[in-house]
DNA sequence: GTCTATAGGACGATAGAC
DNA sequence: GTCTATCGTCCTATAGAC
């Protein structure tokens, strides 16, 4: 129930969406404090320093992660179905937190590179426990993240690619379950 | 040959260094010009501004792209299988150009944008008239670009699908040659 | 808990010497 | 063709009022 959230949650929301849409050089304290509705004082209070704002995006994202664990695991149509086509940006929050810590790690933010690249990992182990065969779990690893890539990393790309794999969704997992066969 | 490269390309290649290690952040005029040893007025003698400097990077990149096409056409082992195997950054001036003007397509410049969608397009067409099935050649694509996001877009992470994928990539090409047949 | 004001430094760009 | 010096702006962070 997302009623009101507070002014801390505000902040994110505000840092995220700066992130997403300008990148990381545009993300400055005041433009996510104008865009949060806060002055830099109030915003200050929150996250004593730029860095605590990083580490309040990446804890966001580990809370997120952790749900969609639990969600991929016991999705009715199947581990590898459910996270495939998750692996495309739906702008649902867990998306938005994915994006925004990939364009902090570009910036050569250790703890967000940590972050992603744990995530990766559990991921991982969820689909080749599934699959049960390595090869083909690296190989719908890089198909997802390659959706990803196309999806989310190039802002306003509508990447080709990516365009046809969203509306030949069925297709692509189609095509990746000869895999498994 | 490259005895001694322009101070124009060794501007060029600090910029791309600075993008790729450090992000765009700290891309400035400062640190490119401190990088490829000459002033910020010298730098601004070859590039009138940040946005000039920009623009050399993508058309190094699209003169780049144009070789990379020549190349995966007359490739000995064949199309798809040198197209995955360049997909990994391997440091050639290619994958430098490529990673370097991703980091600038995350902070909203549209023209580095257009530049990775128009190369994008173009290994496309290439990857789909060799396999001569467009699902196919989406699914590889999706790989390629999944690839490149573990092995350049994660600077340090050293990402565990890539490494697998690195250490297996014959066992990828393997995989993905299923689905051509 | 949120604000204004301001310090101190870094940023992109210009002017002009050599 | 490359340099130094400088301007005006923007950045992170602090101090202190309310």
């Amino acid at each position: 129930m997302p009623s009101a959230p507070s002014a801390r949650d505000r902040v994110l929301d505000a840092f995220e969406n700066i992130l997403i849409t300008q990148g990381e050089r545009t993300a400055t304290l005041d433009a996510v404090a104008a865009e949060a509705g806060v002055s830099k004082g109030g915003l200050l209070y929150h996250f004593g320093s730029k860095d605590a704002l990083v580490e309040g995006l990446i804890d966001r994202l580990g809370a997120l992660v952790v749900d969609d664990l639990t969600n991929i695991r016991t999705a009715p149509a199947g581990v590898v179905d459910y996270f495939l086509r998750s692996s495309v940006n739906t702008e649902s929050p867990l998306d938005r937190a994915i994006i925004a810590a990939t364009r902090l790690a570009q910036g050569s933010q250790p703890k967000a590179q940590e972050a992603l690249k744990s995530m990766q990992r559990a991921w991982f182990d969820v689909v080749n426990e599934a699959v049960g065969d390595e090869a083909v779990a690296r190989t719908i690893m890089l198909v997802s993240d390659g959706l990803y890539y196309n999806s989310a990393l190039l802002p306003t790309a509508l990447s080709e690619t990516s365009n046809r794999a969203l509306a030949n969704m069925d297709e692509l997992v189609a095509m990746v379950s000869r895999l498994t066969r």
